[in-house]
DNA sequence: TATGATATAGTAATTATTACAATAACAAAA
DNA sequence: TTTTGTTATTGTAATAATTACTATATCATA
């Protein structure tokens, strides 16, 4: 039997052949990617208690049972988290779930907490301020946390972290998220940058420009052109975010 | 703020901020698929206790916390449920995470139940059998379950199987899960009768061959041939499955 | 007006994909 | 034994996509 990573929901109550089955506790935590000075982001949290206090975490915490009539959902709570632990609103990009992390050691306290990890994108935001149980909330480079905090994150967020940067990595390839990067209004030039800061490779500006033209839905011409950069160049025309969700043929990686 | 499918875990304690926060069950629930008498099959429960009496459902259940000093991971009960459920033994084939399902109103009891849910691949299997909470458990063909009961399954059952169809289409591009359906050793044309049998398409035998052939590591020549069939015609080559996982360039679909 | 810079369009070589034809290797019927 | 039917496998030419460049456009600034 093969296992690929980590499991939906026919209980069949809390008694079932006469075993007693327990609770557990429910967290949310995001891995909230930004590109910020040309360089790949991620929110990350200092934590203000114990355990794995003052270690970086990605932000997040318990689904809460009091709101509404029967709790939130997870996407609430990722949400909400997000608000509480860095002060950011919602609106600011995109969430998707990335997967459920669910090891029975991954939290060292007595009781047991599964946890349900989202993936974010959003363009540059305002500065996160700490809060709740963060003591410090801010943007790091993800170059910068996989190479000098590899394990040393709170949790398993080594691990979840790592698979959110694959799984955006990936995402750009074949969907239209790499514009969740950017303002309302950007050239092809600050879209194909975010390909470029994301993967860490260089791409030819000819063909990228062709690429992504021919991908149907992709972009949408607002008919206006950026201002001229002070470096001098040709001013590129400003295109905003089009309605397909899938590009093809997809933009390859070398 | 756009946010896809539905939640990871930096759990701050049950208590934070002085806000109480509540424990959940959390089951898991299994799609696991096959391919019978040339048809795409799914594996599916009668349910023997509420709620959902009687309806057909995903196989799964609640997973334990009283195996092992901390309890069970979600992939060991997922095991569990399909050998408790079915019948079936491990090492059938293949289990990946599909996601988790927390809808608060998903399950009607009075706890509130989160189901993190697997997607399965496994060649020909013996008849699974009933049994624990399940009053009959068989493999149904996917279109009769897509066609017959839509919205007729227990819980979210039939919105987590057209997930879990969805992932199996689209991982056939990409991965070399196919050979997952197939006998230790198989023939091209086997290979070729499961992606044409999944996607409901027509695959052309001669540019079929080759792409396989071309990618590397999906293929192990075992040096054997196939017995003639009945029906004439030359003799296949017999092959095992590679060690890739992946396969560039992806096989297509039209 | 000349120069440098960036955007955008074009183009030829290469590579991949497709549609289809040809050949190979067998069983079974004639 | 030869012919016919069937499936496997290889080949091939037309088409499409990708790549690596080249050329031109349009601006700021010297």
């Amino acid at each position: 039997m093969t296992i690929d990573q980590q499991s939906s929901s026919t209980p069949s109550g809390p008694v079932g052949q006469g075993i007693k089955r327990h609770k557990v506790f429910v967290a949310v935590d995001i891995a909230l990617f930004t590109i910020r000075e040309g360089i790949f982001q991620v929110l990350m949290i200092k934590r203000g208690i114990p355990p794995f206090l003052d270690f970086w975490a990605l932000p997040g915490g318990l689904i809460r049972m009091d709101i509404g009539p029967r709790g939130e959902t997870p996407e609430e709570a990722a949400l909400r988290e997000l608000r509480e632990e860095t002060g950011l609103a919602a609106g600011f990009g995109y969430l998707e779930q990335l997967g459920t992390y669910g090891d029975p050691d991954r939290d060292p306290r007595e009781e047991r907490t599964i946890s349900i990890a989202y993936m974010g994108m959003g363009p540059e935001l305002s500065d996160p301020t700490g809060g709740s149980d963060a003591s410090l909330a801010c943007f790091l480079p993800v170059a910068e946390v996989e190479e000098e905090l590899t394990g040393q994150l709170a949790f398993d967020h080594s691990l979840i972290l790592k698979d959110a940067i694959a799984r955006a990595r990936a995402k750009l390839e074949y969907s239209t998220l790499a514009t969740r990067f950017c303002s309302p209004a950007f050239t092809i030039s600050d879209l194909r940058a975010v390909y470029e800061t994301i993967w860490g490779t260089g791409l030819d500006p000819g063909n990228f420009q062709k690429k992504v033209l021919a991908a149907d839905g992709f972009l949408e011409d607002t008919g206006q052109k950026a201002e001229a950069s002070s470096t001098g160049g040709r001013p590129a025309k400003l295109y905003s975010a089009g309605t397909a969700s899938a590009i093809t043929p997809p933009i390859r990686r070398n």
